[in-house]
DNA sequence: CATATGCATGCATGAGTGTGCATTTTTACA
DNA sequence: TGTAAAAATGCACACTCATGCATGCATATG
């Protein structure tokens, strides 16, 4: 019986462990700033793009979006490419995609192992 | 042929208007702060608490650990009832993978119809 | 009724960060 | 080779926010 409390226990460790793992507070940070949803999007409509004609939609600083491009760019959202004078940025799809998915399986595993039922 | 292409840009035009009805900020900030990732984590373990016993296993102080429940609270990712002088809070776990799930969707339905292949 | 407990709120403080301007670096072009 | 353009970086400023302390409010308990 104790044993099996144990057990039960560990699990739940194992499961936070791994959900404490996943969980990536810089990319919930930089998905948290509109600006950046709005770089998101320009991203969505028109595809690689260098800085330039990113900063023309927006009424940022041509600085803050370089900024804001590198940031997302360390947290895997976004890939680029030097070409000539140019920094050429798009969504890495696969990475972006793939975070939130292990995210929020992660989460769903984490609730139904963990969460009684009294989660309303 | 224009009749196509106005077409096409009206479909990109309504998915991203949808992705920024679906993009919730305060959401995202509330998931960027670790300290509140915590108290996600101790409810995953524990089910339903009240503040005091949350309190016991962070650093934080009693208030502020209030203030992170009563803004997890706001954006939706858990739900309260008051008892006697307790406040019992425990994760919303319907709304709060219902919210993600559905980020995560129309993230997939906006790089699927927005962005071009040259998306690494 | 008086005291203690649980929680929320006002306030001050320090850290983090979004922003814009100026400067520097790199590269294309006349 | 000199000038212009694209981007990154240093710097300063303002604003947000996480934190802790003190206080107030509501409720349980003696």
């Amino acid at each position: 019986m104790i044993m099996k409390i144990q057990t039960q226990i560990k699990t739940r460790d194992e499961v936070l462990k791994e959900f404490s793992e996943v969980y990536d507070a810089r990319f919930f940070k930089t998905l948290g700033e509109p600006a950046r949803i709005e770089i998101l999007s320009y991203l969505m409509m028109n595809g690689r793009s260098d800085i330039g004609s990113i900063t023309e939609s927006m009424p940022q600083d041509r600085s803050v979006v370089s900024r804001h491009l590198s940031q997302m760019l360390a947290v895997g959202m976004l890939c680029c490419e030097k070409e000539t004078r140019h920094m050429y940025y798009s969504i890495n799809a696969q990475v972006f995609i793939e975070k939130l998915e292990l995210f929020l399986t992660q989460i769903k595993k984490s609730i139904s192992v963990c969460c009684p039922p009294d989660c309303c």
